[in-house]
RNA sequence: UGGGGUAUAGCCAAGCGGUAAGGCAGCGGGUUUUGAUCCCGCCAUUCGUUGGUUCAAAUCCAGCUACCCCAGCCA
């Protein structure tokens, strides 16, 4: 595919070049860390290309962390899913996965030593009464009755916390920073609570979970994380990030940056939206086609590079941003324009019978698979006397502009003959069922001998050797470009996102792969569904081709 | 006067004191057995705004404006 050559340059990289020049740093290593609750999707792939495309081009070493913290949101489907996605994306990460989780022991220890320095409490507040103490944005908290607990007596607390002698919610773990902090996340944070969950990974070990903030710090500095990367939201943390690194006795010193997350036209990209589309079946599954996932991208046809190539094409920086679906689309047309084999398929079938056709033969076309790579070879197109051709592909009358099939004109029909239409049958409501035509046998593979011109070309499949076929096209899966900024997201939903027609494609296709990129000349590029089956072919439009011509006129 | 951030074309985005890259979209034209592809051309006298410094400012300074984030025992 056309890709953009140069490497990508961005404020990260440039201080990754200033911390390698200025000897702070010899190496380094970054980290992707989900929380497995969902899917990843198209988000998270700026996050993949980022971290892993660092580690790729300054000869470092990205983590796959998943930062599991939260059992009561998190499943091992997810987390395999995950693995899979990153994989299929092409980046591998530095030896095993890791777990937020595998450091709970640790972390515990941390906690321990901050309760021993004076720095953490056992606060038995209620949520409201906590609340109420933490102030507002523009007035300062107050602290806190258990504030000035002894250490002895918060060690002992944190220790029957810690063997389930307490009830959820009746005690917290919480530092003591500022509860005057402008920063609302220094207002002394809670970093343990208490919680008797299932853990996908810990099992029924603990019934305390740490908090973000404290976790992912301690994380990125247990695996020497030199740049820590995360989305803009998290800028007010990373004065707690920097905090608890610097309280506790760890000799590594990661450092955060954050960037701005995609926001991308017609969808949405927040994991507690896309649960709502998935849970309350908006849409078939977490790799439905119309889902900004990676799973549904992946089975509406989107390659991988062409995830990749749209990830280095929006760059990466600090200002908000919408990007248009178009930007994603482009990525995709530039891949399979140069690597999608070539086929024909009629997806609203009219029929057309050549009437100075031999009744019974079928000739053997052969076409090439693609217009200007010939590595790619040719294929077989059985060609018959009665033939399916596109309802839209044909006219009674029409202006000059209409560069397809008139009544009483001739078209070229794609990778055969010429011919002309001379009649046509209507259905009881005036639509044309079938048009009969005469063929000019001398133009196969040639223009007409007496110089006429026929600029029109269109594509068909032979009726006796065609396949059926169902064909599911996608749009957009909402009808305004930003949905999140609804009051009812999911009220903007658009009844047009899948529509499902029965067609025809040519007999090549019976053994097409799943997945397998294809483009239906004139029409766009599609793949094979893994819906079908024996006998019921079922084709996923990736997207459109892209179309001057019924956007101006028609 | 809570704090933290961000402002360059319709969208994304380079730029880092020396006179506005690139991509997407769009608009013209050429080639074409895909109204696709490909090719050629056009598309910011101006960088949120107002002042200041300078021979020189998108870049430095000051004020103003707009937008985003923060008051989970979510991440």
């Amino acid at each position: 595919m056309a890709e953009t050559e140069s490497r990508p340059t961005n404020f990260i990289r440039q201080i990754i070049d200033k911390d390698l020049q200025s000897g702070l740093h010899s190496s380094v290593t970054t980290r992707f860390p989900p929380e497995p609750n969902g899917y990843l999707h198209i988000g998270h792939a700026k996050s993949i290309c980022l971290n892993f495309g660092i580690a790729k081009d300054y000869q470092g070493s990205c983590n796959l962390r998943f930062d599991d913290t939260n059992p009561d949101k998190e499943d091992i489907d997810f987390v395999n899913s995950i693995k899979d996605d990153v994989q299929w994306l092409g980046f591998q990460w530095n030896g095993q996965e890791r777990y937020s989780s595998g450091y709970f022991d640790q972390l515990h220890g941390y906690a321990v030593e901050l309760i021993e320095k004076g720095l953490a409490y056992v606060d038995f507040s209620s949520q409201e009464q906590m609340r109420e103490m933490r102030g507002t944005l523009k007035e300062p908290g107050t602290n806190s009755p258990y504030r000035d607990t002894s250490v002895e007596t918060n060690l002992a607390e944190f220790a029957k916390m810690t063997a389930g002698e307490y009830t959820e919610g009746h005690c917290v773990l919480r530092l003591k920073i500022d509860m005057t902090s402008a920063f609302m996340c220094m207002r002394d944070p809670v970093i343990y609570r208490v919680k008797f969950a299932h853990h996908h990974q810990t099992g029924d070990k603990w019934c305390v979970y740490p908090m973000y903030d404290f976790t992912h710090c301690i994380s990125d500095a247990i695996e020497g994380i030199t740049h820590s990367l995360c989305t803009l939201e998290f800028q007010d943390n990373r004065r707690l990030y920097d905090w608890v690194i610097e309280h506790i006795s760890i000799d590594t010193q990661p450092r955060q940056y954050e960037f701005s997350r995609l926001n991308l036209e017609y969808t949405v990209l927040s994991k507690r939206k896309l649960i709502q589309l998935v849970d309350e079946k908006h849409v078939f599954g977490w790799d439905d086609p119309r889902m900004p996932t990676i799973a549904g991208l992946r089975r509406r046809g989107y390659t991988p590079e062409s995830v990749v190539e749209f990830c280095k094409r929006i760059g990466v920086t600090k200002m908000d941003n919408m990007v248009e679906m178009s930007m994603l689309e482009a990525c995709i047309r530039d891949d399979l324009n140069a690597n999608a084999s070539r086929a024909m398929a009629v997806l609203d079938p009219i029929k057309l019978i050549i009437e100075n056709y031999p009744d019974d033969q079928v000739e053997n076309l052969t076409a090439p698979n693609h217009p200007s790579d010939e590595n790619k070879g040719t294929r077989q197109l059985p060609f018959s006397k009665e033939i399916y051709i596109e309802a839209d592909d044909f006219r009674e009358e029409a202006n000059k502009k209409y560069k397809r099939l008139v009544l009483g004109k001739e078209v070229r029909l794609r990778n055969a003959y010429v011919v002309r239409a001379d009649r046509i049958e209507k259905d009881a409501d005036g639509n044309v069922t079938t048009v009969y035509c005469h063929y000019d046998e001398q133009t196969l593979g040639k223009d007409p001998a007496d110089g006429r011109k026929v600029k029109g070309v269109i594509h068909w499949v032979s009726a006796s050797q065609g396949l059926p076929a169902e064909i599911r096209l996608y749009d957009r899966l909402f009808t305004v470009p930003n949905p999140a900024a609804e009051e009812d997201f999911a009220a903007c939903i658009n009844p047009q996102s899948l529509v499902i027609k029965h067609g025809f494609v040519e007999p090549s296709l019976a053994d097409a792969e799943i997945g397998n990129a294809l483009q239906f000349e004139r029409t766009g590029y599609f793949c094979k569904d893994k819906d079908s089956r024996e006998g019921r072919l079922v084709f996923n439009r990736t997207v459109g081709l892209r179309d001057t011509w019924t956007k101006t006129d028609n």
